[in-house]
DNA sequence: CTCCAGGTAATAATTATCATGATCAGTTCT
DNA sequence: AGAACTGATCATGATAATTATTACCTGGAG
């Protein structure tokens, strides 16, 4: 959140930022680290952690923790909700307009609000319709 | 949040809870395992991430995944929306009332939603002060 | 006789370190 | 002006180190 003096510009961070940018799913460090790699196969781990970060500092992407494990990352960076299946694993954007309001009411009980993160958790249409009739797994 | 059969009651468990219930703050598991020293010097590391792990699993607490890096504990049971300082890293409950109907408009996109999660950024009373006037650190 | 605690070893994700190489703004040469 | 040169810095790759968490196992309590 902090743009620190300037970014230079360099290959693996547009390749990087191609590959955020061209998926709809919200990838690990790891899986980006294996998409980047088909087209630049020296890249190393670090340097995927490292350029993540600063893209997230500069509000390039969005950097999202779900469960505890492992971040995700979003190159959509417009504020907008998702939803986790827990059942699948599954994390999807949901087409739904922000809550209007809601940092305001915050604001008025002396914090300073920048933003907020909405998340719902429960089953997607898939598993939901295996798990009423018997049992997927 | 799958009841398995039977928890045996165990003096760490309840110290756990007990501690938990005494903060007002969102713990780490490693904080409290020091407080849980305090009061029995020979629990293990391990008994503490189970029991919490457990506990969570049975609904008698929250495990809340902020950043990343590990998680924090909310023996609040109710739902119930937070506050992250983005600069001192304070975490507070909010005394807001839980947003009527937001599970449902989720639910009318297919989805069937347990709960949600609703989180706001920026910064604590106390850090926005400091910072407008001349620089804390 | 099952479940749980303690203790330790093992994983997994992320961050730090460090020598080498790439990038940039300015300067000189033509 | 524009091409080539230069030094300062920032970024990369490779690996080691941290940190948080989980797995394993043996013995003991309910």
């Amino acid at each position: 959140m902090k743009p620190k003096g300037f970014v230079r510009r360099t290959r693996q961070r547009e390749v990087i930022l191609e590959v955020l940018r061209g998926t709809k799913c919200h990838p690990t460090a790891d899986w980006v680290y294996q998409e980047v790699r088909k087209e630049m196969p020296h890249v190393s781990l670090g340097t995927i952690y490292r350029n993540l970060k600063t893209l997230s500092e500069h509000g390039e992407i969005q950097e999202l923790a779900f469960g505890a494990t492992h971040s995700r990352f979003d190159a959509n960076k417009e504020l907008h909700y998702h939803f986790v299946c827990e059942e699948c694993g599954l994390i999807e954007d949901l087409d739904m307009p922000v809550v209007e309001g809601l940092e305001e009411k915050v604001a008025e009980r002396g914090y300073e609000v920048t933003s907020h993160r909405l998340e719902f958790y429960g089953l997607c249409p898939d598993c939901a319709n295996n798990n009423s009739m018997g049992r997927a797994n």
